[in-house]
RNA sequence: GUCGAUGUAGCUCAGUUGGUUAGAGCGUAGCACUCAUAAAGCUAAGGUCGGAGGAUCGUUCCCUCCCAUCGACACCA
């Protein structure tokens, strides 16, 4: 039987730009995507964008739009990113808005309903008319007074909603946890849950009237309640595999294909508690893995439009063009992918984006690709590449734990390794000082320049979930013993 | 407040089941080479390993307390 993989970003909520943070979410299952078919997994990689909930209904009477003009408008920039970030181009985009989506998370909530896992309830809401808002239990003080207008004390206002039976699934949720020592990656995050989880569950409204606010999915058999919009996202990681069928697809791909869900910490919760127990109160089997990432501050600082420190991956890119080309993308990659924390909160500003650039790109890899090519062009040098079945095997052309690393996400880690073997290949070029010895054993010097022009193309090799678009190139100069006409990453002034 | 982390060279971080001079990358200064994108290589400067106690022959690495920073503690996609 084939090898099958599944793997999905969460869907970002639509109401701003892309920011870097889910750019690099979005580069991570990709390299991760990657990697596995280059192992010879049938791979599905999700993502895709989330459209419905309050907010963006009120953005868009705010823009004089119908929901779903506004959201379509937002949708095409998350699409963009695939092309901007090189993403792989088989990547399935789904919206929360697409027909099938909305059919599926109907029949989802009609299984949990007929499980019994979902009953109607009292439910009182807080509502200040200073702001003319409902307010939230965090946007409230612990008087029940408006955050905004202090002092001033909430309404409270009954309405009927859907409630999910939550609490009734921590058992099952415990035992799972307990059987799966390495469900959520990082294991502080997956402490974090288990303390979640033990400090008791409590049942939370899934539904909102539609009356007040009718963007959502609508609730099956009642049309006076929609879903509420983190029911009827979570279900998205299913709905794109074609659930509700539950052959093709969705065995290939859920059943056997281990699903690895990446998410920001933010979604910790969502992600490894809340979705899991909806998937067991559908009879459905659990995720993988679910992978958490840190944030992405900027000089210190959380990104704001105030602050002035927003980092746009659109920018960045094209802030690369002129000097790398059609190899900006990976300049993004790069950084984002070896420069930031594989699991904790790091710093991205663009001068440490552009120091990362010029070190490691231009005077690392860049560098080192024309230094070998120059010799090889030059004194005429022939080799024998390895195949790509040697250089997937755990052998030692391979930095050892190279692929470990891989599998437990530190993909820093692995970047790590491959620069390491960039920095010894110069240190091996200064120490044999093969452009010397040809002029006296030019047998000897393209021994020597042929062992290396190996070690660059297995870089590249590795490379390739990483970097795809210079890992080609440098696999194809060295296949083809060009010397490049260019420099891969031109120095920026 | 409760629980959990983190605090190591200018910056970002690694590290030791406790044992002679604490590591890497970047940055800085000097030397030197030429295959290469004035790149790469070598050398150097720079740290009371958050603070105070304690256990130990001995700890940055164990225990206690304190300070600082951060995260979780649910209806914020």
């Amino acid at each position: 039987m084939e090898k099958t993989f599944y793997i999905t970003t969460t869907l970002p909520y639509v109401n701003a730009d892309p920011h870097v943070g889910f750019a690099m979410e979005f580069i991570r299952a990709d390299v991760v995507a990657r990697y596995k078919s280059l192992q010879g997994y049938d791979v599905f990689f999700n993502t895709g964008t989330d459209e419905h909930g309050n907010k963006l209904y009120t953005e868009a009477l705010k823009a004089n739009l119908s929901p779903q003009a506004y959201v379509d408008g937002y949708a095409e920039k998350f699409r963009g990113l695939a092309n901007l970030l090189n993403i792989t181009p088989s990547v399935h985009f789904i919206r929360t808005t697409d027909e099938h989506h909305m059919k599926a998370a109907q029949v989802f909530w009609t299984k949990v309903y007929d499980n019994g896992y979902i009953y109607k309830k009292q439910y009182q809401t807080k509502y200040c008319t200073g702001c003319e808002l409902e307010k939230t239990d965090s946007e409230v003080d612990e008087n029940d007074c408006c955050l905004i207008h202090v002092g001033r004390k909430v309404e409270y206002i009954n309405e009927e909603n859907y409630f999910f039976a939550y609490s009734r699934l921590a058992d099952k949720l415990q035992t799972f946890y307990d059987a799966h020592p390495t469900f959520v990656i990082p294991d502080f995050r997956y402490n974090e849950m288990k303390a979640f989880l033990k400090n008791g569950l409590h049942d939370f409204s899934i539904s909102r009237v539609t009356e007040k606010m009718p963007w959502g999915v609508p609730v099956p058999g009642d049309e006076s309640q929609v879903m509420y919009v983190w029911f009827d996202a979570l279900v998205n990681y299913i709905s794109t595999l074609g659930y509700p069928l539950l052959e093709d697809d969705f065995e290939k791909y859920w059943v056997r294909g281990t699903p690895v869900q990446y998410c920001g910490k933010d979604n910790t919760r969502q992600q490894s508690s809340m979705w899991q127990a909806m998937l067991i109160a559908a009879d459905l089997p659990q995720s993988e893995h679910i992978v958490v990432n840190g944030f992405i501050n900027s000089g210190g600082q959380k990104m704001s439009k105030s602050i002035g420190n927003v980092i746009n991956p659109y920018d960045v890119v094209a802030r690369f063009n002129g000097v790398a080309g059609e190899l900006a993308s990976d300049v993004l990659r790069y950084y984002l992918l070896r420069h930031m924390n594989s699991f904790e909160d790091s710093d991205m500003t663009n001068e440490s984006l552009d120091d990362a650039y010029t070190a490691n790109l231009c005077n690392g890899l860049g560098n080192l690709t024309s230094r070998v090519m120059k010799m090889v062009t030059n004194y005429e040098v022939e080799y024998l590449l390895p195949t790509d079945a040697d250089l997937l095997e755990f052998n030692d052309a391979v930095p050892e734990d190279f692929h470990t690393k891989i599998d437990q996400f530190d993909l820093k880690a692995a970047m790590d390794d491959i620069w390491r073997e960039v920095n010894s290949l110069d240190w091996l070029i200064q120490n044999k000082e093969p452009f010397k010895v040809a002029k006296t054993d030019i047998d000897e010097a393209r021994r020597i320049v042929g062992d290396l022009a190996i070690r660059l193309y297995i870089i590249g090799f590795l490379l390739q979930p990483f970097m795809p678009k210079t890992a080609e190139t440098i696999m194809g100069l060295v296949k083809e013993k060009k010397n490049p006409e260019k420099p891969l990453f031109n120095r920026r002034n």
